[in-house]
RNA sequence: GGGCGGGUGGCAGAGUGGUUGAAUGCACCGGUCUUGAAAACCGGCAUAGGUGAAAGUCUAUCGGGGGUUCGAAUCCCUCCCCGCCCGCCA
């Protein structure tokens, strides 16, 4: 959401940010249906004002036991009643058209953002060590699971359709490994505290962090109104959600390891074998709520923690700075960690860490006492820390031998109560 | 799921249809007094929006939404939350 001060101030400016992101001029039609808004407001307001003071006076009247003047003064209430419901009305009707339109614009991006129209316009900031050097033929996770018989598609297809898979045994303990290792990682060394938050929430917590309105389709609803949630970032940002913050607990560093859902509508054929794109995932969110002038640097060293995962588990990954086109809804500017993947011979996302400036805290009306009588609205950011499932994928491709077994990765050791090779 | 009782300003807590945006107390801010502090006393102290150069003024807000009424914190409906009892249940 916007401040629409600030549009009405430099209507021009977040035209021009908008124009990065490829979208058409916007401030002129914000900003005369706002207009539009104030005029018939000020009606409703006078009417308003009138019908309040001469209800005051037929109180008087009657305590008087003046009826005749009562009586009067309630027609001309009954006028100013007339033009409170017509205008009225027509105010709610421009209003919601407004907040429409408001709610589903995404957020501008910071100006040094680079500029481009998709993915292909994202730069490469940094990378860590050199793709994986297998010398023999890599094969594919889906493959090596199948295998080892503890990656099953098919089960789960028959109870739940395609993009969903039953983990067992050695494959589900280095799922709950990985989760382990994060969330120990995060917690201890980075300062995240812990939480289990709610996986049904409802619309007005997805309108929050901007799912919502625009973005209805790529979730699961339930009968009785709850979503699941499709990250924990919903959940955990949320949290600070109508409320003023302290300023001595900023920044506020949470984590959650959760399932997330999603019904991956529109990317149909994309992605189908395997378990880079499922309908559920576990994945170990970090999210940091902020002071507006910390953000940028919390968002930096929140790229660090993501990375440091990767790290210690000894995957080749790069980071790229995702470009006006291809950022996400509510984000300000996106680092994305991707992971190599040898059988894919390529990069794939396994991290997307954003900067959202105060765009979820106005939705959700996320505040911190900045001065007595003064509060603004915080700064949030999300980042994966990291996507378990797609981080599974990645150590099985990375560390397979050409016998089709798994090595365990060392900073996994401790987690896997004894098991250094995984084979079936 | 059923029944009952609640939800009022930073906190506590009055207020069941008429100058109540809301008594009172505490907390907080300014002042008087004091060598200083405390006490006492005086004054101030909600949020959002419109309008205005400003002072100001207007509107909305007593959990959310809707309704009744000339007028709603107060009455009605509905949803949410909290407490207690009953039922069900991992």
């Amino acid at each position: 959401m916007f401040d629409i001060k600030a549009i009405r101030e430099n209507p021009a400016d977040f035209d021009a940010l908008w124009a990065k992101r490829g979208l058409e001029p916007l401030s002129k039609t914000i900003l005369d249906q706002d207009a539009l808004i104030r005029k018939a407001q000020q009606v409703v307001q006078e009417a308003e004002a009138a019908r309040n003071k001469a209800s005051k006076l037929i109180g008087q009247a009657m305590a008087k036991g003046d009826k005749d003047e009562a009586e009067r003064l309630k027609t001309e209430v009954a006028g100013a009643k007339n033009v409170i419901t017509a205008m009225g009305a027509q105010v709610e009707g421009e209003k919601a058209q407004l907040h429409a339109l408001l709610s589903s614009t995404p957020n501008i991006p910071f100006a040094d953002v680079p500029e481009g129209e998709d993915e292909d316009g994202n730069i490469e900031l940094h990378k860590f060590m050199e793709p994986t050097q297998l010398g023999f033929d890599p094969k594919d996770h889906a493959d090596l699971g199948e295998a080892l018989g503890m990656m099953d598609f098919e089960t789960a297809a028959k109870m739940s359709g395609s993009r969903f898979v039953v983990l067992s045994g050695k494959l589900s303990r280095l799922d709950r490994a990985l989760t382990a290792f994060m969330l120990d990682l995060q917690t201890e060394e980075h300062g995240y505290v812990e939480h289990n938050p709610p996986l049904l929430v409802w619309g007005k917590a997805l309108e929050g962090t901007g799912q919502l309105p625009k973005f209805e389709e790529d979730l699961y609803k339930t009968t009785v109104d709850h979503y699941l949630i499709p990250t924990a970032e919903v959940s955990l940002t949320n949290i600070v959600r109508e409320s003023i913050i302290d300023p001595d607990t900023l920044p506020r560093r949470m984590t959650a390891h959760t399932p997330c859902f999603r019904s991956e509508a529109g990317s149909a054929g994309r992605d189908t074998k395997g378990m880079i794109r499922q309908h559920q995932f576990n994945k170990v969110e970090l999210v940091s709520i902020t002071r507006p002038e910390d953000s940028e640097a919390e968002h930096k060293r929140m790229l660090g923690c993501a990375e440091e995962v990767l790290k210690r588990l000894k995957l080749p990954y790069r980071v790229v700075e995702l470009c006006t086109g291809d950022l996400g809804f509510g984000a300000r500017r996106t680092y994305d960690i991707e992971v190599w993947l040898p059988s894919q011979n390529t990069y794939r996302e396994i991290s997307s860490c954003s900067n959202c400036g105060d765009f979820q805290a106005r939705r959700m009306n996320a505040r911190y006492k900045h001065a007595e009588k003064d509060n603004r609205f915080v700064h949030t950011l999300n980042g994966s820390g990291l996507a378990v499932g797609r981080t599974l994928v990645a150590v099985l491709e990375n560390y397979q031998n050409e016998d089709g077994s798994i090595t365990v990765p060392e900073a996994l050791l401790p987690y896997m109560g004894g098991v250094t090779v995984i084979s079936a």
